[in-house]
DNA sequence: TTATTGTCTTGATGTGGGTCAAAAGCTGCT
DNA sequence: AGCAGCTTTTGACCCACATCAAGACAATAA
């Protein structure tokens, strides 16, 4: 047997339950009745656990299910043919990864964890039919789609537009903002990717990543000491993604 | 009673039908019985004419719909606070548009036609009713959602990591390839976008733009004369994005 | 402890594409 | 036809970021 089907068919999973998980409310709808989140209980399937630097699934891989992270951190990367790759998204907990693999029932992209991380597997045959019943579920399912197609077009404004001190701004701002969502910080912050990530992710290298933040640093907006943060000055940073230069 | 009023009470509609549309193989979903294609009907409203240079809906405005193009061209874009703008697509004939309202009930991108245009609207809490009874319209909706996503990845991809040239290639060669199979030529084609659109789509301005052009024209890849191009050597374009570089 | 490897910072230098400017070509209006 | 306003092209110059290189720092293993 190859270890690829061992890791199919042994894949480090728990049977557990949404209706007492904490996360509930950022990965699923809300308003649903006791009966229905009960039900929902039968979309996830099982928990499967994905170490660190390990891939959940990867580029061309048969699409089965969506899967919620439940813990931990992860990116989501496309290549090109010619071996360039771009990071496409950070996702933490409650966020919904897979999507790229309902299209042409393959995934497009690699979904790498960061960190030791637990996710909810939901066969997404599963999701269909649970969402012709329970109509909350269905408006879940297509807001959190329509929520990713509205997500990069934010990342394409600042691909195409913006200069690398917004863009690193942007991207502080953004993780920061999702984490205190999560009961963390709004100004500390441990990063879980490395600068090439970052750069990746913001079309920059990770040189001009390390530059900037040390701009940042000298400007007093930031403390950054390898990979935990603290903002110091919020303001200046959403001052510089909205580009309110001192001008006139 | 007000422009705006006026405009939306009276909207040039058409009554039609799905079920005698050539573009229905574009937009909806194939292999439907013949009474679930007569019901798709029922998700039509109505048509709806957009003059060239004028908006099918703006950032903000309430979401009602998504609209399947029967003609025209249009382009959708964002905006950030501060005025800058970011072409996030141009889309052509059987696609559709508007997706980016569903998560928060309001639009957050414009949709403007850069030809006169004509759209089948249809109201979204119409398509989610109809697609919970047709499984097949179920899946359609989340593989047009999937596949936008997708869609974006590239973009993100070509912003992220691409050359000036890289992106132009990319660009010509996906607009030619949607033309081809809509049944237009696979080699010539008339750019419904000025310079400055391009450019903001591939994140270049437009003098670059312009230059790549005159640049592919020297090389004898490409021939343009203002908006009409005409690719010479599709290989040399797929070279290029390929970045089949030369060097060993 | 030291070696090893991966990550991060910083400096020096180069360049792709941005910016500014001018002119030419198109389109539409009167 | 003639004018006004876009759009496009092209040239000259510049700068933000990439590239190349060296060294510092951190984590893990021997």
């Amino acid at each position: 047997m190859t270890d690829v089907k061992m890791l199919r068919m042994n894949p480090h999973t728990i049977k557990v339950a949404c209706s007492n998980c904490n996360l509930r409310e950022l990965c699923m709808p809300l308003g649903l009745s006791t009966e229905e989140i009960d039900r929902l209980d039968d979309v996830v399937a099982n928990r499967r656990k994905v170490k660190r630097g390990t891939a959940l699934f990867r580029n061309g891989e048969k699409f089965t299910s969506l899967y919620a992270i439940r813990t931990g951190f992860f990116k989501t990367c496309v290549a090109s043919e010619d071996g360039r790759d771009q990071v496409t998204g950070f996702q933490m907990a409650g966020e919904i990864i897979g999507l790229d693999g309902i299209v042409n029932d393959h995934h497009s992209c690699d979904a790498v964890a960061l960190e030791d991380a637990e996710v909810c597997v939901m066969p997404f045959d599963r999701i269909e039919e649970l969402s012709r019943e329970i109509n909350g579920l269905q408006r879940h399912v297509h807001k959190i789609m329509s929520r990713e197609i509205v997500r990069e077009h934010g990342v394409m404004l600042l691909l195409g537009s913006m200069r690398a001190e917004e863009r690193l701004a942007a991207f502080l701002l953004n993780l920061v903002q999702r984490l205190h969502a999560r009961g963390f910080s709004s100004s500390e912050l441990i990063l879980r990717m490395t600068r090439e990530e970052i750069g990746s992710y913001l079309g920059l290298k990770l040189e001009t990543v390390s530059r900037t933040f040390s701009k940042f640093m000298e400007d007093g907006i930031i403390e950054v000491k390898q990979r935990h943060v603290r903002i110091l000055d919020t303001e200046a940073l959403a001052r510089l993604v909205n580009h309110q230069t001192e001008c006139h």
